[in-house]
RNA sequence: GGAGGAGUUCCCGAGUGGCCAAAGGGAGCAGACUGUAAAUCUGUUGUCACCGACUUCGGUGGUUCGAAUCCACCCUCCUCCA
């Protein structure tokens, strides 16, 4: 499987679990650890693909359950694949739908032969299975794939968590199956296990047995407090194939991110930054701005004066908030290319701090700068 | 000059004797948002010593136990006739 991709691990951080790395795929590389942007419809709301070149986006993220609804697989498929499709030449991971069994629990039911949707859409009942969203992953034809997996919510009892993981663990190997004649596709099996440390080692550790090229920590940053998840992190790390990326899923807010990586997370993805954007709150290194808000109203100001972004280089805060007011799509395009360029960002700021051997140094500065407890 | 109609809380607009500090919408203010059913959703918007009190529905004066709602006069605006 997947002969183009790899994955160096150039370094890990003397000091605490943060990793640099490359991951290497058929669209180019990646550098690690990486924040991904989300563009679940086959575009990253409000972006071009231009745009997210300018910002230093290695790779981005789509979604199998969207896409398959619409406008279904056939139709990417021959439109000569999803990077030409959107025409993003560039890496592309996608989601299998496992998150979607969770989030759109209203409309499904899960068995083990797959899970039963009615679509969000249109009422429709579909049906998706592992075997179903590996066919469709692969019409979408993304570097990285996801095992389709079950994730459980917060709070969750053990047996639950456990049944989940266990039929997750199943799922995997089925999907692996699928997988197993695909080249130019890397498939990442999924840990899960809820808010139990014992499940959560548990599906590391068979998952390691299955040997996939990367692994996704999924079922975290799903409602718990943060001291929760960073602690499941800590637990589950030390059992995770340490020569292959560890991806968390759907986590993204900066705080978390620094916290992350500082337990040896190589990727993320998260829709927060795109769309807090487009809901006026953007990203500081203080904390969360609502730019909306009318304190900013004669502040001509950038939203970060040591952003470069093209936000930042050209427009002020009243601006910005005034397009938000006039709800003038500019708004949201100027807050989301920030957002996006503050992530990206950040990222190349712990990747140079831990290639210069200074990584809990800068995580200890970030965390005492970043208020996590107000807006601004 | 004559005949009709209308003036409600920031705006539009419901209400036509008590259940009205007054529907609804807009605008404003704030909050939420973490593998996107999200350019969405929620709260709030007379004042204060705020589980109670006070002031408010063009103005003034009446009727009534009680009025934004009824009556008189006045002011302003709109339509039609001269």
């Amino acid at each position: 499987m997947s002969e183009a991709f790899s994955f160096d691990l150039h370094k890990t951080c003397a000091r605490s679990k943060a990793r640099r790395g490359t991951v290497h795929t058929p669209h180019g590389d990646i550098r690690t650890p990486v924040f991904m942007p989300v563009g679940t419809l086959a575009t990253v709301k409000a972006m071009t693909p231009n745009e997210l070149e300018d910002l230093g986006a290695d790779i981005i993220l789509s979604n199998t359950y969207h896409l398959h609804l619409r406008p279904g697989e056939d139709l990417v498929r021959e439109a000569g694949g999803l990077h030409r499709f959107m025409a993003w030449p560039h890496p592309i991971l996608t989601d299998s739908g496992g998150f979607q069994v969770f989030s759109l629990a209203g409309l499904r039911k899960i068995k083990e032969e797959g899970v039963a949707f009615q679509s969000h859409l249109d009422g429709s009942k579909r049906f998706i299975s592992p075997e179903i969203s590996m066919a469709i992953q692969q019409a979408l034809g993304a570097d990285i794939v996801m095992a389709f997996d079950v994730c459980s919510p917060y709070p969750c009892d053990h047996a639950t968590a456990k049944t989940a993981m266990e039929r997750t663990h199943r799922w995997a190997a089925r999907c692996k199956t699928a997988m197993a004649e695909v080249e130019n596709q890397a498939l990442f099996g999924i840990v899960q296990g809820a808010f139990y440390a014992d499940l959560r080692i548990e599906s590391a550790k068979v998952l390691a047995d299955m040997d996939f090229p990367g692994y996704g920590i999924g079922g975290l940053s799903v409602g718990e407090p943060k001291p929760i998840m960073y602690d499941m992190l800590e637990q589950i790390m030390p059992h995770m194939p340490v020569d292959k990326p560890h991806y968390l899923m759907g986590v993204g807010s900066p705080d978390c991110l620094v916290e992350g990586v500082l337990r040896g997370v190589d990727m993320f993805d998260c829709v927060l930054a795109t769309r807090v954007a487009r809901n006026g709150t953007v990203f500081t290194d203080r904390g969360r701005m609502v730019i909306k808000n009318a304190q900013y109203a004669r502040d001509f100001e950038p939203i970060d004066a040591n952003c470069d972004c093209y936000a930042c280089r050209n427009f002020s805060r009243a601006y910005i908030r005034h397009l938000f007011k006039a709800q003038e799509i500019t708004g949201a395009r100027l807050a989301t290319i920030h957002n996006l360029r503050y992530l990206t960002r950040l990222m190349e700021r712990i990747r140079a701090a831990i290639d210069e051997d200074r990584y809990p140094e800068f995580h200890r500065d970030f965390m005492n700068g970043y208020d996590t407890t107000r807006n601004f």
